[in-house]
DNA sequence: ATGCAAATAGGTATATGTACCCATATTTTT
DNA sequence: AAAAATATGGGTACATATACCTATTTGCAT
């Protein structure tokens, strides 16, 4: 049987012996070791023909785990990326799939999990693990919740908000969009009635909850 | 030589392989292993005089590292404990400290240096990694930045804007505490003196910065 | 004991925001 | 083509916040 390449990324030297005491005497040959995405990035570019999957960890230093993916993805179609995490954050998991990963599973999964996710993605498959689906549901349920709640707003208003969330006054704002200090107080009536806030402080919040500015 | 034995506690398979496999053929027996603090804690009161050092790592579920360390050290003195983390996070740091650990290393620690701690910390003495200590300051200044922020409003002041922030108006803020709307004009401004702010937009910003109120 | 910070409260003036009413031009959707 | 949403602007009244000023009481620290 031929042996699947496997070039493998972490920044921490004991997950690293771990995965390759994992894949002894397996189908599975690891043909390089990298402590970061930027030093993978380079061996790949070096060694672009020598690896069919890559393993990596999300947080690394110089260059994490999803801007790896995001290049390699970009520039190497065929080699399959399977992405590591400690943790199943939502963000974690909506990052790994806007990177197209190929596989996304916890660094506590068990040796059969871990292989069996390598035999998925080796023949073109995906694979994520049962732990991260209910956080996929979340996410995607927390993300349309935020699109929704954003999406109440046009355009317009949202970038009045930011204006308002920085501390502008309503005559400010005018000024600097060459507009009627009445157009302005009208928008945040309208974003009042909108995001049923009581006042500029509900707004400042949710603001600040949807990401137009930080606290 | 006599062999000492130690009990490793983290909740990632492959972590365990990777520390059994680090303590191969040297003197460290490996008399356990256990998946969380609330494991470990069973399995050191049915073994306590079996165990010399307990490794454990930081996070896990149902009991995790800190509240083990904190445990052991509160019953069982002679037993000693090296924490475990995959981040040289402000926060754990801290924790680490007050729980009263013998040592704390990254995961990411090479061969010799967890040999090097495990030594350091059998021989009654203890063992930070190098890492950390840049943090430990970061964490102390950052601790002492965010309570100086915090440390400018009194106690009143801090009451007054969480209610200020969940957009309550003086006048109901003055009736719930039973004063003045007046006295609450005069807390808002010296607030907004104090924390060099424009309006009630920049004080709820701080309020949420500071953990008085979520976004 | 004297001073200092904190919490309390008042006055007055002004600035800013909010709630209603209204209208019109443009764009988007149906 | 008709309807709806969006962006624009006006008027009036009221609510709320802010900037100054002042003062008293309390408690804590030098």
């Amino acid at each position: 049987m031929e042996k699947i390449n496997i070039l493998l990324v972490d920044d921490h030297r004991i997950m690293l012996d771990g995965i390759e005491s994992m894949l002894q005497n397996s189908q599975y040959n690891i043909v390089g070791l990298c402590a970061n995405g930027e030093e993978a990035w380079t061996w790949i570019n070096a060694n672009e023909d020598k690896v069919n999957i890559v393993i990596t960890d999300i947080s690394m230093p110089l260059m994490n785990g999803i801007e790896l993916c995001k290049k390699i993805k970009a520039t190497y179609h065929h080699i399959n990326v399977l992405m590591l995490s400690m943790y199943n954050s939502a963000a974690a998991v909506d990052e790994v799939l806007q990177a197209e990963a190929d596989g996304f599973i916890l660094k506590n999964a068990s040796k059969v999990e871990f292989i069996n996710a390598l035999h998925k993605i080796q023949n073109g498959g995906t694979y994520f693990s049962q732990e991260i689906i209910p956080f996929l549901y979340k996410q995607i349920i927390a993300e349309r919740k935020k699109e929704m709640e954003l999406g109440v707003l046009t355009q317009r208003e949202k970038e009045i908000l930011e204006m308002i969330a920085l501390e502008f006054t309503s005559d400010e704002i005018a000024s600097k969009l060459f507009i009627s200090k009445k157009t302005v107080d009208n928008h945040r009536t309208n974003m009042l009635q909108k995001t049923h806030c009581k006042s500029t402080i509900g707004l400042v919040k949710f603001a600040i909850r949807n990401g137009i500015v930080s606290s």
